[in-house]
DNA sequence: TCTTTATGGCGAT
DNA sequence: TCGCCCTAAAGAT
């Protein structure tokens, strides 16, 4: 259940564990069996993400994943095990095995079509090239809320919906705010917020937005227990009190997602 | 054993 | 805004 900050590991992972060596590509399930012949042997000579999306470069063609609501990757040593369940994708190299489960998209692209999924897509927080000013643009002017823009691929690509409210609740602005009424100070402020916190969850590998004196340390709290295993203001904190001013998180379900802030500390 | 849920995205309406 | 797709694990019965 992957935000960008995952791909940008899976990339790394692959480079680390794969790249400039054959590698065997197998469809276990069979429902990728054509696109694993036509890789099987073939050098894995880079892997990258853009948001949500991974690339694994074989010379002259792409192969494209998202992993949607609920794919994922398990690596382990080679040996790989027998097949268990549904594994559309098996890479195998002298060392290591990648099982892909449950993606939304596996797919051969040509380079152009590659560059095609880049150009509909926001930039990214965690890419160098990255360039705000276009998200920016499109925030300023829209009359959406800014919890759907952020949301939103075309806009900024990668952020999920915990890096959504998470953010939003760091910078004190309503999910409910129209982007338009957003100032650019605000705008600055959120995205090199997400380029730290981002950043910070592709490192280490899960989502923590708590500032260091909010921790449960600081707090004199427990720890908080979720199986997303992050420590996070108020995504699934619903009817909890806000670690911050101790108002109850609210819930709604907001564009068909699940969307948590605090009322009391996002009232601008 | 069934139902629900999930950090996503697409296409139809 | 809705339904649908991919899968596995947790919770309810």
């Amino acid at each position: 259940m992957p935000e960008g900050h995952v791909l940008h590991r899976l990339a790394a992972e692959h480079r680390r564990l794969f790249a400039g060596r054959p590698v065997a590509v197998a469809s276990p399930q069979g429902r990728f069996a054509e696109g694993a012949k036509l890789l099987d042997g073939r050098t894995l000579e880079s892997a990258e993400a853009d948001g949500k999306h991974l690339f694994l470069g074989f010379d002259d063609s792409w192969l494209h994943i998202h992993l949607g609501l609920y794919g994922g990757y398990t690596f382990g040593p080679a040996p790989a095990p027998v097949p268990v369940g549904q594994i559309r994708l098996r890479l195998a190299g002298d060392d290591h095995f990648a099982d892909l489960r449950g993606p939304t998209t596996c797919e051969l692209l040509t380079p152009a079509e590659k560059e095609a999924v880049h150009a509909r897509l926001g930039p990214d927080p965690l890419r160098a090239d990255a360039e705000p000013e276009r998200a920016w643009q499109r925030i300023s002017r829209s009359r959406s809320t800014v919890a759907a823009l952020l949301m939103d691929q075309k806009i900024l690509a990668g952020v999920g919906n915990v890096y959504r409210a998470e953010v939003l609740f760091r910078h004190a602005v309503s999910p409910h705010r129209a982007g338009r009424d957003l100032t650019r100070a605000e705008w600055e402020a959120i995205w090199q917020d997400l380029v730290e916190l981002m950043g910070g969850g592709a490192a280490i590998g899960r989502i923590d937005t708590v500032r260091p004196e909010h921790t449960p340390e600081a707090m004199g709290r427990p720890p908080r227990v979720d199986d997303h295993g992050g420590e996070v203001y108020v995504y699934r904190r619903a009817a909890m009190p806000c670690l911050v001013c101790g108002t109850e998180v609210r819930t709604e379900s907001h564009a068909a997602r699940n969307l948590f802030w605090c009322p009391g500390c996002q009232q601008k």
